[in-house]
DNA sequence: AGTTCCCGCCAGACA
DNA sequence: TGTCTGGCGGGAACT
């Protein structure tokens, strides 16, 4: 009785002054960086953390468990956290994009991204650390430029290694996605307020999609200004951002970063950031096979080039797309077509190659 | 009306 | 036994 009148207040308080932004974790993100991005190996105490941003204990140990699961944040001994900085994150995507998909890893401070030997039971996959890591390998294992919240969850339930539990997973997905989806929103709203996804709300759909801006997305915070003119003058003469605006539903919403490595490849982005080190061309970009239809594709001019593709079928025999070459690459398509054809058949009820 | 996501319960792990 | 940890789902804010 008397914790149900103590909610009840609290219940009456927040419904009069509650306001949702006040308590995002776009905003705690801001003044979580605020105060720690600073220096290199700062250690954060959780309690002193939560009284200097005003943030509930609960609220913060999801954030700091995020930005732990891809090396931002270090655990050293009980509520006490070291500041790793954005310098990690070219190795941490490294690791992950190495690591491709449906594996399940444990935490990146052993260094080497270890898997772990058997399933894992439902509830550990379905923590945040393993989830968050999925998300950004999602990213950076695909060629899927856009990513709704919905679509990553039925697309990282469980491993996509083996075609013959493909029915099960969908089956379950539909309750065991509805539990992912909420966590998957935590993340994205995390990832996207450190410029390393770019959100986006797309009125058609009424829904928010992600798109994948990485590295480049922290480094050129710094050097926005001196490069808004250039990129300005690159992304309107690129044939490629057609698509990209397409997807700009809503502005308000974007990251402040419009960085020239949009509508890259994240796969692309992370190889050449690692191994040329050097700035964005967008004129050495080669799209995927999920290249919007109005731009050059980096592959033979086949017949079906530009034309409404009619036989699915016989596309996939006859066409074969630069990630066939990746084993990784290979099983998170299985996936993607299994999945779209169970849809199709079990919900829908029609041939996903019939229109 | 559907989507987004903050909040806090509660069970298991740990000291 | 107290504290920490983190999965989970309710439901209010938001679109």
């Amino acid at each position: 009785m008397a914790q149900l009148s103590a909610n009840s207040t609290q219940f009456n308080f927040r419904k009069l002054t509650y306001c949702r932004k006040e308590k995002s974790f776009d905003l705690l993100c801001s003044n979580f960086l605020n105060l720690y991005d600073q220096d290199r190996g700062e250690m954060i105490e959780t309690h002193d953390a939560c009284a200097r941003l005003g943030v509930d204990k609960r609220r913060l140990r999801d954030f700091i468990v995020i930005l732990e699961s891809i090396g931002l944040l270090k655990k050293e001994r009980k509520n006490h956290y070291s500041w790793k900085g954005f310098g990690v994150l070219p190795k941490t995507f490294q690791l992950l994009q190495r690591g491709g998909l449906g594996e399940s890893y444990t935490r990146l401070e052993d260094d080497e991204v270890s898997q772990v030997g058997g399933k894992l039971d439902n509830r550990k996959e379905n923590c945040i650390e393993l989830l968050t890591q999925k998300f950004v390998k999602l990213f950076l294992c695909s060629e899927l430029e856009l990513i709704s919240i919905d679509e990553a969850a039925i697309l990282l339930n469980g491993d996509a290694q083996d075609p013959s539990l493909i029915q099960t997973k969908m089956f379950f997905s539909i309750y065991d996605s509805a539990a992912k989806v909420k966590r998957f929103y935590d993340i994205a709203n995390v990832l996207s307020s450190m410029n390393i996804i770019q959100k986006t709300y797309q009125p058609e759909t009424k829904r928010f999609v992600f798109r994948w801006i990485g590295i480049r997305g922290q480094a050129e915070m710094a050097t926005i200004n001196d490069l808004a003119l250039k990129t300005k003058r690159t992304i309107e003469n690129e044939p490629t951002n057609n698509g990209v605006k397409r997807h700009m539903g809503d502005h308000s919403v974007v990251a402040p970063s419009q960085t020239p490595c949009e509508g890259r490849s994240p796969k692309k982005v992370v190889e050449n950031d690692l191994e040329k080190g050097s700035g964005p061309d967008m004129k050495k970009h080669r799209f995927g096979p999920f290249a919007p239809t109005t731009v050059p594709q980096d592959k033979p001019q086949g017949k079906n080039n530009g034309t409404q593709i009619q036989d699915w079928e016989s596309l996939a025999s006859t066409q074969r797309p630069q990630y066939h070459q990746h084993q990784a690459l290979r099983d998170l398509f299985s996936h993607y077509v299994g999945a779209w054809n169970n849809y199709h058949s079990e919900v829908a009820g029609k041939d996903p190659a019939q229109p």
